[in-house]
DNA sequence: GCCGTTTTCGGCCCGACTGTTTTCAGTCG
């Protein structure tokens, strides 16, 4: 019973289970505030010093492994094999590995106590002001930086005005009221809707959602949308009108950037007619990406920017279409989703690009839940739903009896609940093939919460840790890989538990998971739910080269939720799966074969 | 401070918008 109340405790206040952090944070932090801190060096070289430590916070942000695990393994020239870190950074790496400090970072920090960190994120505020405020107010983090606003402090100084301190302030309330980055799941439908009221409005030929949303990351920070019109200043008088603007950032006759009361700021550029592929290209990004595309124009004596491809002599050489400006450059077409600079640009070149899975692959759906349990839709009407999208089967898999919380069923429920599937597989006649299933908790011992004979008797078997979130690596990954062992287990739910902007992974080996997956023949889930996206693409990019499959389902709660697959499809695509990779895929009798 | 299909020196992505300017710096994506 105590340990039942614990578990529901810990689901309760799942935010504040775990702390583990992104492996490199701190190095990536210390080498962005260098960069940040030499913004006001004089030296002619300055801003390429700039550009590399930034450059390395990149590339260690990107990384899946903690570096200090490369250097034990590798040593130097493992640091030294990281695109981005040369011998300089590299000693600097080492460094902090092995004292816990950087020497220069403390010594340039002595100078400068800023927090960098959180004085950039408000808009109109770079490192260059930042220190400027320092230097002049002693503004070193947001509330002095709000006493010197309200104190009108910052209008009398050099390079700055009036206007300057109003857009400060109005920064600082915006940041207070942002959001950070948003679900990618929200932000995709706000973005859509702006798309659809430019449409509506007669305003625009096109308009499309183009940055990290139109790249599927799993959150956003902000929204970019690209128009085609012959009336740029009334689209962006229609934009900057829309009901969900609270605020507007900048206008102009081709760009207009404005808060919206999701807590995050939005950009509209109109573009000509004959620069739109050209303008979807640089506004898709990534940043990363579009650098190296960038430099590979220059090497063939082209320059690159929104408005096409120009050679030498500023003749267009490819603007309306996006394919074709790949193509000029001697690469594939690569898909938004992996523009990331992780070695798609080196596959473009030598034809080798993944063909990524679509949602179209998708046959069926191997995770949802019903009204027994915690969804809100009965079984008839989740397979109706699910016949509407067109799927040739849906599992259905509720939670078991530990999940309380939940209403978790026990081994008896499953058997009734079971005769009530085939009843409905009758009266289907074929329609959509309903999968007996459960969603299985794993337990703290890495058992499954139910009879081994209630388990023979179904389709599938997700399994998922839903408690105790907070044990040591090695102990997660040896409690999984025991459930996994059992030999019943098809899909591994939500891998790492992770709950986006709430709950960290918990820790556990995803490699190591991998082995024991491939061994057992067991799917890992990508978890459709806009706040879970779990695994995540780097997790999926990270063991895509093992042999298994992976199922991305929407773990759907009611019938709206099936839409929730295009998340799911985001995260595969990112991570570059490909139609084989995805267990459903496949046809209903191929699966079954699998399953058995 | 990094890096190499102009390679160990001499380059390093590019343009819009704003505010404080009188020709441009800072910020942003």
């Amino acid at each position: 019973m105590i340990i039942a109340l614990l578990c529901i405790l810990v689901y309760l206040f799942k935010p504040f289970c775990i702390n583990l952090i992104m492996p490199n944070k701190a190095l990536v932090d210390i080498f962005n505030e260098i960069a940040d801190m030499l913004s006001v060096d004089g030296r002619p070289t300055a801003r390429f010093e700039i550009r590399a430590y930034q450059n390395a916070a990149m590339a260690l942000s990107s990384m899946s492994e903690d570096v200090s695990e490369l250097y034990k393994r590798d040593g130097r020239d493992g640091l030294l094999s990281i695109n981005g870190i040369g011998k300089g950074l590299a000693d600097k790496i080492i460094e902090y590995i092995e004292t816990g400090h950087i020497k220069k970072y403390e010594d340039m920090k002595k100078l400068y106590p800023i927090d960098f960190a959180n004085l950039t994120r408000i808009d109109g505020m770079g490192a260059k002001r930042a220190i400027t405020l320092y230097k002049m107010l002693g503004v070193k983090d947001i509330p002095t930086l709000k006493k010197a606003i309200d104190e009108h402090k910052i209008m009398g100084l050099e390079g700055f005005g009036e206007k300057s301190e109003q857009l400060l302030a109005k920064g600082v309330a915006m940041l207070e009221g942002s959001k950070g980055r948003i679900l990618l799941g929200d932000a995709l439908p706000i973005a859509e809707s702006i798309t659809k009221m430019l449409y509506d409005s007669g305003l625009v030929e096109k308009a499309i959602v183009c940055g990290s949303t139109r790249r599927m990351k799993e959150t956003v920070g902000d929204l970019d949308i690209l128009a085609i019109s012959k009336e740029p200043e009334k689209v962006m008088d229609k934009f900057s009108g829309y009901k969900n603007v609270t605020g507007i950032v900048a206008k102009g006759p081709t760009k207009t950037t404005v808060w919206l009361d999701a807590g995050l700021t939005c950009d509209l550029r109109v573009i000509a007619p004959e620069s739109f592929g050209a303008a979807m290209q640089y506004f898709t990004g990534s940043k990363e990406h579009n650098v190296e595309v960038r430099k590979i124009a220059i090497s063939k004596g082209y320059k690159l920017n929104e408005y096409g491809l120009f050679d030498s002599k500023d003749n267009v050489v490819s603007a309306i279409d996006e394919k074709d400006i790949y193509m000029r450059l001697g690469m594939d077409y690569i898909e938004p989703e992996m523009r990331e600079n992780r070695g798609e640009i080196d596959l473009a070149k030598r034809h080798a690009l993944p063909k990524l899975v679509r949602i179209e692959d998708l046959k069926g759906d191997l995770h949802s839940h019903t009204i027994e349990t915690d969804g809100t839709n009965t079984l008839e009407e989740m397979a109706e739903a699910a016949i509407k999208k067109g799927f040739e089967y849906l599992a259905i898999t509720n939670h078991t009896k530990s999940l309380k919380i939940a209403h978790g069923m026990d081994d008896n429920k499953f058997s009734a609940f079971f005769k009530r599937i085939d009843s409905l597989n009758e009266k289907l006649d074929g329609k959509i093939t309903l999968l007996k299933g459960a969603e299985v908790d794993i337990m703290k011992d890495g058992s499954l919460d139910l009879n081994n004979s209630t388990l023979k008797k179904m389709d599938i078997v997700i399994a998922a840790v839903h408690s105790n979130f907070n044990m040591k690596i090695d102990d997660m990954t040896a409690r999984v890989s025991k459930a996994i062992s059992t030999g019943y287990v098809d899909v591994l739910a939500h891998p790492t538990g992770r709950i986006i902007n709430e709950r960290e992974p918990y820790a556990i080996d995803m490699r190591k998971i991998a082995d024991i997956a491939e061994e057992h023949n067991t799917a890992l889930e990508i978890d459709s739910y806009p706040s879970r996206l779990d695994l995540n693409d780097a997790s999926v990019f990270a063991i895509k080269d093992h042999n298994i499959r992976f199922a991305i389902d929407s773990d759907a709660h009611n019938t709206v939720h099936f839409d929730f697959l295009r998340y799911g499809i985001g995260m595969a695509r990112r991570g570059w799966l490909e139609k084989k990779n995805v267990l459903n895929t496949m046809p209903l009798k191929q699966l079954l074969k699998r399953l058995q």
